[in-house]
DNA sequence: GTCTATACTTCGATAGAC
DNA sequence: GTCTATCGAAGTATAGAC
């Protein structure tokens, strides 16, 4: 199912639109994201933002889809690399990309269009981690009863989800800790000297 | 630094007010909380909330601040009781008290005073768990130059904030699986039957 | 495809009667 | 302490000219 939209899906105006989204979001939250000062970052008149995106809510989706696939992408890469258990966490880590995820997740809790497409997208992802992360933690020779990649995988991501979320408040008593603790625990797994093969 | 208000601290009005303001944050987000829809809520009129508080941010400042009290009551007395790591873990997965939270991270996003106010709670929360974290690691044998209280204090809050959001939105993949795995760790720390005493 | 102009809504906040 | 009435700002969205 498509994003709805009037202007066609390639145009250089609509790109610059869902960045502009984005930048706000992630400087100002969701809510300074409104039609005026969208269309004031993008260099344009308001009325513009309404003929790519008839309401709101279409651009927010479409700003969350289209930055989904390049999020896809870079996963894939993550996991092709000789050390994918890092690579993922390094992903992970990315500040500016959760920024706008929690802002996505504050906007879901009332909007349903949006909690929708969030909703679908983030189970897209865990199944796809989980996946991977099957395969690669059996490879380690890790216990998957006792460690399920699944639960792994959403460890990986709540937790850098949440220390950002406090670093943007400046909040950051015990992160280094935490942040080292977690990457003993992967080190251990997955040491610097490139295994391949079994166990 | 009391809270700004013009009426007195103790009437039911004010009271009703601030209970009014938690249940819509909790069941619509922070963004339904208006004076008018709280006003409502309450059972008066809009200008009354502007009389007990004269800014929005006032309200929602007085919501946090209260709120944090009753907070770290229960949060002395699961540490009092025979199995404080239990008992924390439990006062962790509160759903309706980790809802009020996300909303005021979200909040806290894009308006100073609440900002304030909730880096102090976290900050004097995150302190006082550490204290005591240190105590009951060190009686269970744990080492804790491996596992330094306060990472433990911020996963333990961490993870229970991520799957209230999420299950928020009916997002529940893996949420079993990860709670099992908390679990089965923390009775291994901390068996049912009450060990007090050296490790 | 982009603009001007504007209708309509909702919000925070205040003045002043009771 | 609570109300009625209202102001001004900002938001979404649309109509219609260019």
């Amino acid at each position: 199912m498509p994003t709805r939209r009037r202007g066609a899906n390639d145009t250089t105006t609509r790109r610059e639109l869902l960045d502009a989204t984005a930048r706000i979001m992630i400087a100002d939250g969701y809510a300074a994201a409104s039609a005026r000062r969208v269309a004031a970052e993008a260099g344009v008149k308001p009325a513009l933002v309404h003929y790519y995106f008839p309401t709101m809510d279409d651009l927010f989706v479409a700003v969350l889809r289209e930055g989904t696939e390049g999020h896809f992408g870079s996963h894939r890469r993550a996991l092709a690399g000789p050390r994918p258990l890092h690579a993922l966490w390094e992903l992970a880590k990315d500040a500016e990309r959760n920024s706008l995820m929690v802002e996505f997740f504050a906007l879901a809790n009332h909007r349903k269009a949006i909690r929708a497409e969030l909703v679908a997208y983030a189970t897209r992802f865990r199944e796809v981690q989980l996946t991977a992360l099957t395969f690669i933690l059996r490879q380690y020779g890790v216990n998957i009863e006792e460690f399920p990649p699944v639960a792994v995988s959403l460890l990986l991501s709540t937790v850098t989800t949440i220390l950002v979320m406090e670093s943007n408040m400046d909040l950051t008593l015990g992160h280094e800790e935490t942040i080292a603790l977690i990457e003993r625990y992967l080190d251990g797994l997955e040491p610097p000297v490139a295994a391949d093969g079994g166990a």
